[in-house]
RNA sequence: GGUCGCGUAGCUCAGUUGGAUAGAGCAACUCACUUCUAAUGAGUAGGUCAAAGGUUCGAAUCCUUUCGCGAUCACCA
C-alpha cells in the first residue's frame, strides 16, 4: 500500500469518526515548494458533503491523520488546503524498496495479455528519408519502447510503399538518362541515387508541360498528356501484368533504397520486427468487401462502385472500391489490417504512426473496421503528428527543399564534435571512441529536441539556427548522466551498505519524491502515446540532480552513511535517466 | 463552406482527473569554477494563458461564440 492510499483511507476514517459522513475519493496533490509539507490533501471538493470553513475542516482532519498514521509527522492548513509532512524514514524504505531493483518502473507483459503493433515510417521506395520521417521513426519507435516498458507485448511494424506511380517515375528516369548508373559506379547511397531520378523525371515533366504549353495545350490538359507522364502509367501497367523486364528493374532499385534505409535505420537506432511490402499487400481487401456487403456494411452503386456511408457518424460516404473492381488506399488498408492479426494471432490493437493529413482517412478506416465487427477494431489508435516545416515552408522533395535524414545526422555529430573538443574534457580517449561519443551527443540532441514536444504540434526545424545543447535538451541530461558515472568511478569503497535511518536533506528528499513518480510516468505516457511526458519527466528528475550536486557534498561528506546515502541516490538517478533515454532511443555517454 | 487540430513570456516548450501567487529553457542582465565534470548552479527581469461570455467555492484546463494558423473534405496514395 502507498502512501497516499494510506493517507486516503485515513481520511475518509476520520471524516467518518468527526462527521459520521462517508465520502468517496479523496484529492491529492504535491505540495508546492513555497509550503511545509510532502502531500497535500485539497478539503475544497469535501465541502460537498460537511459544509463548512474548509480551514476548520482541514485543521480537524490534519489533528486527527497526525494522531493516526504514524508516518505523518507534523501537518499544516493553509486556506482549504491540509499540507503533511511525511516522515524520512518513510521515503528511506521506499528507496531502499526501489535501489536494486534494475528494471523500476518498467513492468512486464502478462502471459495472456494481447500485443499492440506498432507501425511507423513506411516510406516510399523512391526518395530518400527526410526530417518528416525522422519524427514518424522516433515518435513510432519511442511509444512503441514505451508501451513495452508499460507491460505489453509489442510488434514493431513497417509497409514499405515499393510499388506505384512514384517508383515507376524514378525508374523511367534512370531508363532514360540514367546510362546504367549504380550505387557501386556513383558511390552514392542506393536511395540517395534512385531519389536523384525522381527528381529528373519531375524536370523532365514540367519540361515538356512547357513545350505542350507553347503549343497551345492548356496548362490542365498539358500536365495529364505529357509523354512522360503517360509512359510512367504504361510502366505501372506493366509492372501490375508481371513483365519481366519492368519486374526485374523494379527489383533492382528498389533493392538499392532498401540498402541506403537500412544504414539510415541503422543509425537513427531504429528496428522493426516484421516488414510488409505494399506489393504483398496491394490487392488485400478486396475479398472483405464482398463480405461487408453482405453484412450490410457496404452497398454498391449501379456504376459497380463500393461504397461505406458513414452520415450517421457525422462522415462522409467514403468509396472502397472502384467501379472498374480495383482497389483504393481504403481497401487495401482494411485488408492489411486484417491480415496483421492472422499473421500474429496475438495482437489485440494497433497504431498507426501517421502524419495528421491523415487524420480523416483513420478516422474512417477505424469505424469500417468497427462495423465489420473486428473485436481488435476498439483497440486502434493513430498516432497523428504534426508536420515538420522550414522556416521557408513545406519540405518538397521534388524542388529540393527537405532537410535530408543522413545528412542531419552528420551535421549534429559534427556539431557535437566542435562543442567537446572546445571544452577539451577528452583527453586520453581514443579515436573511435570518440566518434562514437560525438554520435551519442549528437543523436541525443535531435531525437530530445523532436521527442519532447507534444506529437501533435508542428515543429519549426530552422537548420541555421540548429539545435540547441544547452538547457531543456538531450546533452544537458546526457551531461548529468556522465556527471555521476565520474563520481562512481571514484568511489573506492562498498556502497552497497543499506541504510536504515537518517535525517534526509531536503534536496535528497526531492529526488526520492521525483524516482518515486518515474512508475506511473510510463503508465502514463503509455496512455497518452507520448514520449514528451518521458523526456519532461527526465528533465524535471535532472534538473533536481543538478541542483542536489551543487548545493550538496557527495564524496567530500563526512559522515559515512550520509555519503553512502547519497551516492546510492546518485547511482539510482543515472539508472532511471538511462532507463527514461532508452524509452527514447537516446543512448547516454559514461562521460563527455 | 463542413469537419478535425493548434493558439501560454521576445523565441522554443511544460502545465496530470478543474485547485494555492501560471512554470522551465533559450536570448538579456547579476553572481558562483585552486573544491565530486561550469554542456552546470543561484538570482533579476519578462504574462490580458488569442478574445468574449458561461458552468464552479475555484478555469490556462470544461461548455458556447468569435478571431488567427494548419490539415482535410478524390473512383490519389
Amino acid at each position: 500500500m502507498n502512501i497516499q492510499n494510506l493517507i486516503a483511507f485515513k481520511v475518509k476514517e476520520g471524516f467518518l469518526r468527526l462527521y459520521q459522513i462517508e465520502i468517496p475519493t479523496v484529492e491529492f496533490q504535491a505540495t508546492r515548494k513555497e509550503f511545509e509539507g510532502d502531500i497535500t490533501v485539497v478539503v475544497f471538493p469535501l465541502l460537498k458533503y460537511k459544509k463548512g470553513n474548509p480551514a476548520e475542516i482541514g485543521e480537524n482532519l490534519g489533528k486527527y491523520l497526525s494522531e493516526n498514521v504514524p508516518e505523518i509527522k507534523k501537518y499544516n492548513v493553509v486556506q482549504g488546503f491540509l499540507n503533511l509532512v511525511i516522515d524520512d524514514v518513510f521515503y528511506i524504505n521506499f528507496f531502499n524498496s526501489i535501489f536494486t531493483n534494475s528494471t523500476f518502473g518498467f513492468e512486464i507483459p502478462k502471459e495472456n495479455d494481447k500485443a499492440i503493433m506498432v507501425e511507423y515510417s513506411s516510406p516510399n521506395t523512391n526518395k530518400p528519408l527526410h526530417l518528416g520521417h525522422v519524427r514518424n521513426n522516433l515518435l513510432g519507435f519511442s511509444v512503441a519502447e514505451i508501451i513495452k516498458a508499460s507491460g505489453k507485448k509489442v510488434y514493431k511494424t513497417q509497409i514499405i510503399n515499393d510499388r506505384g506511380i512514384h517508383i515507376c517515375k524514378s525508374m523511367l528516369a534512370w531508363k532514360l538518362f540514367g546510362n546504367g548508373e549504380t550505387p557501386q559506379s556513383t558511390g552514392l547511397k542506393g536511395d540517395k541515387l534512385v531519389g536523384n531520378y525522381y527528381v529528373k523525371f519531375d524536370q523532365e515533366y514540367k519540361k515538356q508541360i512547357a513545350e505542350l504549353i507553347s503549343k497551345g495545350t492548356s496548362e490542365e490538359e498539358a500536365k495529364t498528356t505529357t509523354p512522360i507522364l503517360s509512359e510512367a502509367q504504361q510502366m505501372l501497367r506493366n509492372w501490375e501484368n508481371g513483365e519481366e523486364e519492368v519486374v526485374a528493374l523494379w527489383k533492382k532499385m528498389n533493392q538499392w533504397v532498401y540498402d541506403g534505409f537500412e544504414v539510415t535505420y541503422k543509425n537513427l537506432g531504429v528496428d522493426f520486427d516484421k516488414l510488409y511490402y505494399e506489393s504483398d499487400t496491394y490487392l488485400l481487401g478486396k475479398d472483405v468487401i464482398a463480405e461487408g456487403i453482405e453484412k450490410g456494411v457496404f452497398y454498391k452503386k449501379e456504376d459497380g462502385s463500393v461504397w461505406c456511408d458513414l452520415t450517421d457518424e457525422g462522415l462522409d460516404e467514403k468509396i472502397v472500391l472502384r467501379s472498374d473492381g480495383t482497389a483504393v488506399y481504403m481497401t487495401q488498408d482494411i485488408g492489411t489490417a486484417i491480415q496483421r492479426v492472422k499473421d500474429l494471432k496475438d495482437v489485440g490493437g494497433m497504431v498507426y504512426t501517421v502524419g495528421n493529413e491523415q487524420d480523416y482517412h483513420f478516422q474512417v478506416l477505424f469505424l469500417i473496421l468497427k462495423k465489420l465487427g473486428f473485436d481488435w477494431a476498439k483497440n486502434l489508435f493513430h498516432l497523428s503528428y504534426g508536420m515538420v516545416d522550414l522556416p521557408s515552408g513545406k519540405m518538397k522533395s521534388r524542388e529540393g527543399t527537405v532537410v535530408d535524414a543522413d545528412d542531419l545526422m552528420i551535421e549534429m555529430t559534427e556539431t557535437a564534435k566542435i562543442i567537446s573538443e572546445e571544452l577539451g574534457k577528452l583527453e586520453g580517449y581514443l579515436e573511435v571512441k570518440k566518434n562514437e561519443l560525438f554520435k551519442t551527443i549528437g543523436l541525443g540532441a535531435l531525437k530530445y529536441f523532436i521527442l519532447k514536444v507534444d506529437p501533435k504540434k508542428r515543429i519549426l526545424f530552422d537548420p541555421k539556427s540548429s539545435v540547441d545543447f544547452q538547457g531543456n535538451t538531450g546533452p544537458f541530461i546526457q551531461y548529468t548522466y556522465a556527471r555521476i558515472q565520474s563520481i562512481i568511478r571514484k568511489v573506492t569503497f562498498d556502497y552497497s551498505l543499506e541504510i536504515k535511518e537518517l535525517e534526509l536533506h531536503e534536496k535528497e528528499k526531492d529526488l526520492i519524491k521525483q524516482l518515486a513518480l518515474f512508475p506511473e510516468t510510463v503508465q502514463q505516457a503509455a496512455a497518452n502515446y507520448s514520449p514528451a511526458i518521458i523526456a519532461n519527466y527526465t528533465y524535471d528528475l535532472v534538473k533536481e540532480f543538478n541542483s542536489f550536486y551543487q548545493n550538496v557534498s557527495i564524496l567530500g561528506e563526512e559522515n559515512h552513511e550520509k555519503k553512502v546515502f547519497r551516492i546510492q541516490i546518485s547511482k539510482k538517478v543515472a539508472d532511471v535517466i538511462k532507463q527514461s533515454f532508452s524509452l527514447l532511443g537516446i543512448n547516454v555517454p559514461e562521460r563527455m
